[in-house]
DNA sequence: GTTTAAAGTGACACAACTGTCACTTTAATG
DNA sequence: CATTAAAGTGACAGTTGTGTCACTTTAAAC
């Protein structure tokens, strides 16, 4: 059973409010420890135990909250998405093609993780309770949803006559997405890094003739 | 210690012929099993029991052959390397810049999994024994070979006049190695989805002008 | 057939993670 | 100050993985 995190405050059978003692992390604690533990040992290696060190608590408080592990990172995920798709909606605000790719570029970069995140919810397995099952629904429903938006935004490329009509819309989409990921050995200089990205995106590695 | 796993003909102190019982598993089958379970659960939830189910052998066998699943990870790494490596120096016999630049592209789609691996090889810690730390020197030997081959290529590139010169060569390469993990969700058909990537890495999304 | 040495087995002790539960702590409420 | 209920604890039993080792199996060499 999942509790409220946010709210402290709660009722007793006859509607009496009650304070219960205070918790010890916030749901943002929590969150941010989940992600930063999965990112380091991937889906498998994350355990109750490491992220209980990690927050300084009992194993045992965590499962006050979540039944298992597939529980609270489809909740984490669940929660991240969230947060992009509304940032994300925003695009719609600006004006021109170029402008909203801007805005978009921007935005992967802000939440550059969430590519390996895709990856790893994809490990977790959908049979391990009801709750788990809907979050992964949940979170299918959220990734239609985001690639709604992005078509519209490619919509709008192709209305101004900017991008290349032979080129699937699934490719633009996958090179935008996986341009995060390209690792920055040479720790070449954020700026740099990203103008040379968008520039790679936009009109490729050959010189324009 | 490692033993060899090539020949079964071995030879006692006095230098006389002897040969020692049918081997359950090959290296190939080995690495095989190897690169399949590294895919599916990651480093850490690689394990050694999982190895042994898969190849049908006693985990107690596995040991005969390394220490501790570093030495084997490494191991098969430094494998996959030294195969990636040979074809990849054939890139040399191809007339221009054009022709290697396909040429690299299939040779990358054909060792599709070489970034997750390179990915997974950062994960394993240095400090488990010598004959990890020797194979993770050599890994990063070959990964600077590498790199010095592909400067090569782009060297080709800019003495063709066909490379943009403001694009640092860290993006292209990154580029040219991440685009084939670009998820292909909608299963567009391989020779649509090649000749795509191929075009967005050339002359990016919008349309040439 | 006997010898030899590698290949393979299964059991042991140890360590880590899981899920549960009776119990303690805390702080607001009455 | 007694009550209440959530927050948190630590111990327990069960499972899975680790590394080792004495032992058995195999097949060539003699």
């Amino acid at each position: 059973m999942l509790f409220s995190i946010v709210s402290i405050i709660v009722y007793n059978r006859l509607g009496v409010k009650k304070m219960a003692r205070e918790r010890k992390f916030s749901k943002d604690d929590l969150f941010q420890a989940t992600e930063q533990l999965l990112l380091m040992h991937g889906y498998e290696g994350f355990t109750f135990s490491l992220l209980a060190d990690d927050l300084d608590v009992s194993r045992g408080a965590l499962y006050k909250y979540y039944e298992n592990k597939e529980e609270l990172i489809t909740d984490y995920m669940l929660y991240e998405m969230e947060h992009f798709l509304t940032k994300l909606k925003e695009i719609e605000l600006r004006d021109g093609f170029e402008e909203q790719f801007d805005f978009l570029l921007n935005l992967i970069f802000s939440y550059s993780d969430i590519q390996k995140m895709i990856k790893i919810g994809q490990q977790i397995p959908v049979m391990v309770n009801k709750k788990v099952k809907e979050n992964k629904d949940q979170l299918d429903k959220h990734l239609l949803e985001m690639y709604l938006c992005l078509q519209n935004f490619l919509k709008l490329g192709k209305e101004e006559k900017k991008l290349n009509p032979s080129i699937p819309e699934a490719v633009i989409l996958g090179y935008i997405f996986q341009s995060v990921a390209i690792p920055n050995h040479f720790n070449i200089p954020h700026s740099v890094w990203v103008r040379s990205i968008k520039e790679m995106i936009c009109h490729g590695m050959f010189i324009k003739t």
